[in-house]
DNA sequence: TCAATCCATAGACCATTATCTATATAATAA
DNA sequence: TTATTATATAGATAATGGTCTATGGATTGA
């Protein structure tokens, strides 16, 4: 077990929440379908950032993509959070009471 | 609000769990206490590189330091975990049951 | 078909970061 | 005191990562 931490989806999930501008796209599109445009406009840095970061945040499996003609909406994926908010208590808050909640496992385990 | 999400404890959270070495260090002082020369010997890296991770779990508050003598033992907060869990799943998965469990809502308010 | 719009990708550039060696600091032992 | 051990800090280096401009591919409208 335990083989290979460097390609975790722990680490994956860490990295990418580990840049303001991505959470800052994120809290955008957590309840909400948006357009690249749309995360252009509110974000303040170029287009090809944004694609950057919202290719990170794909790797990661954290949004819901959907095309539909020209325009591509984005949309967070709220469950992906919680499962890896529950992998991340899982094993570093193992003791805490909180991280085998049966809300989390049930979550976790679909 | 969200005035600078740069600086937000999210990031520095997410910051700190963004690296496969820190992960491994965190598993290690997970639910012991630990010095300095045993994680160092776990986790196949030179002291200073260990002493550097040190520091950034310790600017997370992630971690718990006591001295003892020539020896700095240290050890995972995992309250710290549950808290910083916490509150990305209130931010990133608000419309989730998990993101406003009562366990987690105690904890975090401590 | 042609032009315009939307988004992704490529490549360059600069900042950040992970790692190392060398050294400083602090505590203990001789 | 002097030497030894344990840890932190400083500085260098290489890799990673965030951002930009330029461009390509796909879709739609004229």
């Amino acid at each position: 077990m335990n083989a290979d931490i460097k390609s975790s989806s722990s680490v994956l999930f860490a990295k990418a929440l580990a840049d303001p501008t991505r959470q800052e796209i994120m809290e955008l599109i957590c309840c909400r379908e948006l357009s690249v445009g749309e995360i252009v406009e509110a974000v303040g840095v170029s287009q090809p950032t944004v694609s950057h970061h919202l290719a990170i945040l794909r790797e990661a499996t954290l949004v819901n993509v959907r095309s539909e003609g020209k325009h591509t909406f984005y949309s967070l994926n709220q469950g992906r959070v919680v499962i890896c908010c529950g992998n991340l208590m899982e094993v570093f808050a193992p003791q805490s009471a909180a991280a085998d909640n049966t809300v989390i496992q049930s979550e976790s385990g679909k």
